[in-house]
RNA sequence: CGGGGUGUAGUAUAUCGGUAGUACGUCUGCUUUGGGAGCAGAUAGGCCGAGUUCGAUUCUCGGCACCCCGACCA
C-alpha cells in the first residue's frame, strides 16, 4: 500500500509510562493503540501481523485435522453455573441486560463448546474430532501489564479435542506438541521457546506450556539443554529439580513468557454437560477431552520482546506487515518517482507485500521510520540508485546493505516464486 | 486485591500560591532533500470533585486513570 494513504503516524517517542518494549515500539510504531489498561485497538499495521499469525495458527491446526468454528462472547450464566465457575473463577467478566439477565463474557469456551458438540455426539463413530476458533477471550486481570502481553481482552486460539478413551486422546495430544513447535518456529520465536513441564490440575500429572524466553515474561523456567525442554517453577520441587525425561540436574534458569499451552481436559468439562457416547456394547462412555490454546497478541508481543532492537521493531517474514518497505528518495523528482511507481505496480502484480513510502519527506524521517516499522527488506529508490541503474537493499535484522540489479528484487523478495513474471 | 509512583497542549517535558514556558507534532509560507533539517508565523494545556485561601495547576482530602512491585493467573 501506498504510506500516504495509512492514516495512522508513527512517534518519536513513547508514552512516558509505558516501560515494557513491546507496548514503546508497537505504540511508537503506529501498530496498536491502548483503549485501557489491558485492552488494545489493533491498527492496520498491527492487525496485518496478527492475522498473518493467525493465518499461520490456522494452516497448523486444519493440518492437524481441526475444524473452524466460531462461538460467542456473550455465554449464559447457566452453563457457568454448570461447571461451577460462575462462582469459582474471579477474573470472570459478568454483564447483566436489562432484563436483569446474566451472562459471562467469554475467558475461555469450554462452557460453549461442550453443550455445543454435546448436540452431534451420540456414538463412538462420532469421534474422535477436534474444533479451534480464533475469538477474543476477556479475563478481569487485577493488573493488566507488560504492554500487549497481559490484557483484559486478547485474541486466542483455543481448540477442543473429543475422544473416545484416555489413549486416543494422549495420542493427539502428543501431536498437538509438534504441532505447536511447528507455529512457534514458524512465526520467528523457535530458537527460543521451549515446551514446558506444567502442573495439570485436577486429573492429568503434567499439562504442557510453550515458555519462550525474554527478561519480559513473568514466569521462570527451568530448561534442559539436552532435552531441550524445561519445567516451570510450579513443578521443579516435585521433580527434584530434574529434567522429567533424562533425569539430568544440569538446568538453566530463565524467565520466559508462556505464549501457547495445552491441556488434558479428560471428562473435567464433559462430566458436568454430561457429554457422553454409546460404546461398541451400547454402553454410555464419557467424552475425553483435551484442550490447546496460544495467544496471539501475547505471540505478536513476544516476537517483539526478542527480536525489536533500539531502532525499533524487526519482524520476521513470516509475520511482518509487508515484504518489502519500498522508500521512495524521489524528492520532487519526477524520473525516480515513475520508477518507483513502476516497481511497486510490479512487485504487486507479483504479490509481493510492498509499503511504498511514497511521501514527500526527508531521507532521515523516512528511514528513520522505516527502522521503527522493522519491514524485513528494505528497497531504496533515489537518483543515486537510478544513475547506477541499480536498487538498494537493506535487510532490517542485521542492517546490511547492497545494490543489486531491478530483476533480482523479484528473487529476494519471496514473492514470486516465478521469476520470469518479472522479466 | 495489598504496597509504591505519576497525572500540565496530540506527544515529551519545565516552572510557579498571583500572565503556564520549551521541544516535537499539526497548519501557513520560504528554504532544504541519503538518517526524525532550517527560518518566520500560527495552533493547542493544568484528570474530576470538595476544602484551605483574596486568589489553587501548585497545599489538603476524596475519587478516577495509568505505570511499577507483590498476590492472583482453567
Amino acid at each position: 500500500m501506498r504510506q500516504s494513504q495509512l492514516f495512522t503516524k508513527t512517534r518519536k517517542e513513547a508514552p512516558a509510562d509505558e516501560v515494557a518494549k513491546n507496548a514503546k515500539l508497537l505504540i511508537r510504531a503506529g501498530f496498536v493503540d491502548k483503549l485501557q489498561a489491558g485492552v488494545y485497538t489493533y491498527l492496520p499495521l498491527g492487525l496485518r501481523v496478527l492475522k498473518k499469525i493467525e493465518n499461520i495458527i490456522r494452516e497448523e491446526m486444519d493440518n492437524a485435522g481441526g475444524q473452524e468454528i466460531f462461538m460467542p462472547s456473550l455465554q449464559p450464566k447457566e452453563n457457568w453455573l454448570a461447571t461451577g465457575r460462575w462462582d469459582t473463577m474471579d477474573d470472570l467478566y459478568k454483564v447483566s441486560d436489562t432484563s436483569g439477565r446474566e451472562n459471562a463474557l467469554g475467558p475461555t469456551h469450554e462452557e460453549v463448546v461442550v453443550p455445543l458438540v454435546k448436540q452431534f455426539v451420540s456414538s463412538y463413530r462420532d469421534l474422535p474430532f477436534s474444533a479451534y476458533q480464533f475469538q477474543n477471550k476477556f479475563r478481569m486481570e487485577l493488573r493488566a501489564k507488560s504492554g500487549i502481553l497481559r490484557g483484559r481482552e486478547f485474541m486466542m486460539k483455543d481448540m477442543y479435542s473429543f475422544h473416545r478413551d484416555e489413549a486416543d486422546m494422549t495420542a493427539y495430544y502428543e501431536k498437538m506438541k509438534g504441532v505447536y513447535a511447528r507455529v512457534f518456529e514458524r512465526v520467528g520465536i523457535g530458537a527460543t521457546t521451549f515446551l514446558t513441564f506444567a502442573s495439570g490440575g485436577s486429573f492429568s500429572k503434567y499439562s504442557h506450556e510453550f515458555q519462550t524466553i525474554t527478561p519480559a515474561g513473568e514466569d521462570t523456567i527451568y530448561i534442559c539443554d539436552k532435552c531441550r525442554l524445561a519445567i516451570n517453577k510450579e513443578i521443579i520441587e516435585e521433580q527434584n529439580s530434574a529434567c522429567p525425561q533424562c533425569g539430568g540436574k544440569n538446568l538453566r534458569e530463565e524467565t520466559s513468557v508462556e505464549v501457547g499451552n495445552i491441556f488434558e481436559l479428560k471428562t473435567k468439562y464433559s462430566a458436568p454437560f454430561n457429554l457422553s457416547y454409546k460404546d461398541e456394547a451400547g454402553k454410555d462412555q464419557t467424552v475425553i477431552m483435551g484442550c490447546y490454546g496460544i495467544g496471539l497478541g501475547r505471540v505478536l508481543g513476544t516476537v517483539v520482546e526478542v527480536l525489536g532492537d533500539d531502532k525499533g521493531l524487526v519482524w520476521p517474514e513470516s509475520v511482518a506487515p509487508f515484504g518489502v518497505h519500498l522508500v521512495d528518495l524521489s524528492g520532487g523528482n519526477k524520473e525516480v518517482s515513475e520508477y518507483a511507481k513502476a516497481l511497486y505496480t510490479e512487485l504487486k502484480a507479483c504479490s509481493v507485500e510492498v509499503l511504498w513510502d511514497d511521501r514527500d519527506l526527508r531521507a532521515g524521517e523516512k528511514f528513520a521510520e522505516a527502522d521503527l516499522i522493522g519491514i524485513p527488506l528494505r528497497v531504496v529508490v533515489s537518483k543515486k540508485t537510478l544513475e547506477e541503474n541499480k536498487l538498494e537493499v537493506v535487510t532490517r535484522r542485521t542492517g546490511e546493505t547492497r545494490m543489486i540489479e531491478r530483476a533480482e528484487i523479484f528473487k529476494i523478495a519471496n514473492g514470486c516464486f516465478v521469476v520470469g513474471l518479472a522479466g
